[in-house]
DNA sequence: TAAAAATACTCCATAGGTATTTTAT
DNA sequence: ATAAAATACCTATGGAGTATTTTTA
């Protein structure tokens, strides 16, 4: 077997040009070295260095083994090197972040920026798609960490903290009967009027949550929005009302009117990540990046 | 102590996604896998790898870390492949080699070609210069060989071999009086008028010891050649004469007449190596390609 | 004779094995 | 209940030591 000492050794041989000198170097006795070198020697059937009274020399294999031998122990040094200096900064790495659609769009242009200065080092790639395809790559290691809207059914391999409360507001066009109230109730809101995202997105089952819809209730069949943005124009043209959350509500629009539901209905956002994953600490910086 | 087996292990591991699969592939158990990959991060201080029922994820260090083991092993192979290979095809290695200043232009061009079409994998790197610093340099593994006039005192670490007897001539001006003799007797050499190379070419030696001059004996104190081209020049002005090996005779120079010295003096041409340099079959070799 | 490498041998650290436990699906 | 990895413990290989011999300048 060929092993990193022996190629240690060698290494030491060769610069020292001594069998003693090079022991000593590699702190070990002159007969342990001697014994190493014949042992590589005898594995790759060849001699590396012409013993000589008056000093050493290699042979051409020698020299060429000596040449891959010196990056080989290089590369070692760049592995530990790399361990190490994980340890001492652990924020310089690169993660993989899911988003929500209903969240990316409003909340990471103002997010990103502070998270980068709070750690220049940390890079993150980013991943927008539905709750339960970031959950799948996620536990998959497809994806490091994701931000979506809690609560989520608590697979013990995964971890979550709360970022924020987002409430919701309805919205309806400004000619809409109920744009003339303050406050809605949740009685006032029709389930046929009520427009929705398609399913899978989170914020359909929390917006049928906050109005307290039961299941099974008869809903608008006729439209399927597949995001805020088409959703607003449906609410725009007078198709229903719906439910927003507070960031994706632009105050300069004054094509939509945005009143508040009784109760302060929300959803809590949330970051989740793997509980295996070993960088717990920096998840817990992202944490509190997020949090501020 | 960072071993190539661990990194042997964990590149097994990377690649098989599964530790029972991965120690199959190299032959070990289970637990021994397990551990010698538990030792691999302990030594590192970080977690490599994140495990979970549903398979094994390498982490960012794990990944980082993979591609340079991998770099390591195939170094690792490329040193025994070089080793082997070395084996195989003995003569692919190159000789630095040698050559006293009055053979290299009068043999190599006819010997080289021979060598090289013997051994095309063989490559030659020339040095011309005296016998002493051949020898000098020949010992302290600047030349691997050297091809000069013999005998050489005898040092054990240096083989010899006689490639070839080369006889000398007595040259001289067309119109010189000893020109009308066939054959040159020794006694007919005036010491004065011999013309020789200066001090350090073995050839002044060789050609004193042909004509049995003595040590001591009064010579032309005059002149001094450096090179045989030099002192043909001489001879030629009629200064003198003097003994040239016969490969530095052109037989179509009118110029200068040549005569046989009596008694066949000639001067032995050998190859000389190191007896500790582990590539004796490769002088062998050369030995054969040099005497055809 | 002195200096350097090789050899002889002894010891112990550790890689590797088997048996078993733990853990999560 | 099952499958997979971790743990426990034992064995034996081989790396490292000291003492000694060999070799050559």
């Amino acid at each position: 077997m060929l092993t990193l000492r022996q190629l240690e050794y060698f290494t030491a041989l060769a610069q020292e040009q001594h069998f003693g000198r090079a022991a000593q170097h590699c702190h070990v006795s002159q007969p342990t070295l001697s014994h190493q070198i014949q042992l590589l020697e005898e594995r790759l059937g060849t001699t590396l260095i012409e013993r000589d009274r008056s000093g050493l020399r290699l042979t051409p294999t020698g020299e060429s083994v000596l040449e891959k031998a010196r990056n080989m122990l290089q590369l070692r040094d760049d592995i530990e090197q790399a361990a190490t200096q994980e340890q001492t900064d652990p924020m310089a790495t690169t993660l993989t972040l899911g988003v929500i659609p209903t969240i990316a769009p409003y909340w990471l242009p103002e997010l990103l920026p502070m998270v980068q200065q709070a750690y220049p080092q940390l890079k993150l790639k980013l991943y927008e798609n539905q709750t339960a395809d970031l959950l799948d790559k996620l536990q998959h290691g497809q994806l490091d960490a994701a931000i979506l809207a809690l609560p989520i059914e608590h697979d013990q391999k995964l971890r979550t903290t709360a970022l924020y409360e987002e409430p919701f507001a309805v919205t309806m066009a400004p000619n809409h009967p109920l744009a003339s109230s303050k406050v809605i109730a949740l009685e006032d809101i029709d389930p046929q009027e009520l427009l929705l995202l398609e399913e899978g997105h989170c914020l359909r089952d929390h917006a049928l949550e906050a109005c307290k819809i039961a299941q099974g209730t008869a809903l608008n069949a006729n439209v399927r929005a597949s995001s805020l943005e088409t959703l607003k124009h449906l609410v725009k043209a007078g198709m229903g009302i719906t439910l927003l959350p507070q960031k994706a509500i632009d105050e300069h629009d004054t094509s939509l009117t945005t009143r508040p539901l009784t109760g302060e209905a929300c959803r809590i956002i949330g970051l989740i990540w793997r509980t295996t994953d070993p960088r717990q600490h920096v998840f817990r910086n992202l944490e509190k990046a997020l949090k501020s």
